[in-house]
DNA sequence: TATGAATGAGCCTTCATTCAT
DNA sequence: AATGAATGAAGGCTCATTCAT
């Protein structure tokens, strides 16, 4: 009977709402709230979250891989940009955007170690497009020469870190300033 | 060598134990390693932990605390040193201590927010030593004028965590540079 | 006979036999036995008994409860009695029913105490259901007037408790008689 | 050095102090009250607790044969009274003395199962003394002829069961008045 | 003999995960 | 495919009891 319009739909519009929740959720109760929690800010039985994902380090994953994915497709958009400052708004954009998200911190620290099986694929999509963001910017005499893909991811984290307990935007603006080439001025 | 006169010497010295376990085991497992854990690496009861700490928060907190004080007895000693490049020797040596990182950070980001009962007083030492040490390198145009005490807090708690997934030392030394006066050259 | 169609009649089960589980185990072992100990009794995980009851304190007030509410009938059903020995046939049955002993005189002493606020409704109920019954008797010439409904509700207790050590069923006649009208012989 | 004056007289003080702690503690805590409390009640370490009682279950018991011990003087000191009233007076002042006293009840109650073998003695000391006063008080017509010496202890239960949660002596003056003899107004 | 630190079993409670409906 | 009840391992904490001082 209540098989007609959509089929799979529902499964899909589910586990994006899980995937919305479980931010949600993260970012204000810490990675230790409960799958329980999360399933209820979703507005879903436990089960259905255990249904998208087999477990709650994969949710967790999913979260993260979805974030990194966010910040690669902005760093290819901004590598596409003529603008000389386009690395900067990268940097600053990235940031800004991990205010409220807990989370960021740790999936860019991910990055450092040894990313699992799961993370793997978009670690190297976005370093990939930083490399392209990176290099354009040293070309352009913007960055510092002496600073890798590896660093400026450390640094994405590291301020992202600061920025969570600072009450203003100084510390990106010093982290900024002390990635500008010497005579960029 | 260490005799055994003391009778209460022995209490000293087993919450000095738990407390070197304790920052051990948080800094390889993260804070969620169980106390039982804490205890094993200290060779101890678990009793004996909650004896000498009422609560894993408190055993936490007790780590901050010390950490903390550490920090702050750095900058104090910094400051009564001469050297133009004090301030920049404590950042670093702060960053650079982050031995058992995880902690670090968190230690730091504490201060942030809202201070608990038991860590606001070395909250206000630290902030207290930073501020001398800061003012004096402003002084001595040295280190940039718009920062303040709780950006170069911030700004450890970013490096430290910058570090933490940094195989090299640059990332400190951008932060670095990003803090120095303009003209500083 | 008992079929498999309810689909959460399961779960209401289950908490029927945490619940009967408990009373025995209670019962034989006192209050302070172990959650785990009720669970096995019902044949269910811990787990189980926690999602029903989320305390082992709201589990004690639960049988406080449901035997409360028992008596409060009992107390009822005599009161639309005739019988002019309606109320000692409710007091005397009472007493017989603490078959679970010794819970019967904590839930009865809880009374005098400050109600918690998940029995303070079934107190009320069962103190207006006594006062009636009790009224009748003394308009019957049956009780003494100088008894008041707290006055009855301790002496239950405190007959129940008698009735806890003692061989046969005197005690309770001896109080039931102290409860007489004096020239109601 | 200091091996003098009273040589054991101290331990026997001690015992003395942490009996009276005991006594305190868990009359207003409950029996389950911690041993280390009791101590600290006392004034004395855990250790010494445990030096003068070798289990929580003794200091108990302890407990329980003073209080017992001291009834039963009472009951003979009653007995050797020419006063009629003397039995009413005994329960009265055994039901009045355990107020505040927890643990009455349960002492007494613990005579009517099995007694344990610390116990045993004073039980039948108490049974005794009780045994003659109840005699005398049928012999003299004030109490009736239908009640035993263990009916007699369970309504002392009983009855202090009911003054823990009366008000006021009302539900004693009701058992002691379906104590007395039909005829003996 | 007194002390109190140490011990570790045991308790209450939480939570990831499974499974019957 | 969704639901949520059941499960049980694990964690934090307490406390009777032991033992070095």
């Amino acid at each position: 009977m209540t098989a007609a319009r959509p089929p799979r739909a529902d499964a899909q519009r589910n586990r994006a709402r899980v995937l919305a929740a479980a931010e949600q959720v993260f970012a204000q109760r810490g990675s230790s709230a409960s799958t329980e929690e999360v399933a209820r800010a979703a507005g879903v039985g436990v089960g259905t979250v255990f249904r998208h994902f087999p477990t709650k380090e994969a949710l967790l994953q999913a979260l993260i891989v979805q974030r990194l994915t966010r910040i690669a497709a902005d760093a290819r958009e901004q590598a596409a940009s003529p603008d000389p400052a386009a690395f900067f708004d990268f940097f600053a954009a990235v940031v800004g955007d991990s205010a409220s998200k807990l989370e960021l911190v740790d999936a860019l620290a991910e990055l450092g170690g040894d990313p699992t099986e799961a993370i793997a694929p978009v670690a190297e999509e976005l370093t990939a497009a930083v490399a392209v963001l990176l290099e354009q910017a040293q070309q352009d005499g913007a960055v510092r020469k002496d600073v890798g893909v590896a660093h400026v991811i450390a640094l994405l984290a590291g301020a992202s870190q600061a920025r969570r307990y600072a009450a203003d935007e100084r510390p990106l603006a010093v982290i900024l300033d002390g990635l500008r080439a010497p005579n960029a001025e």
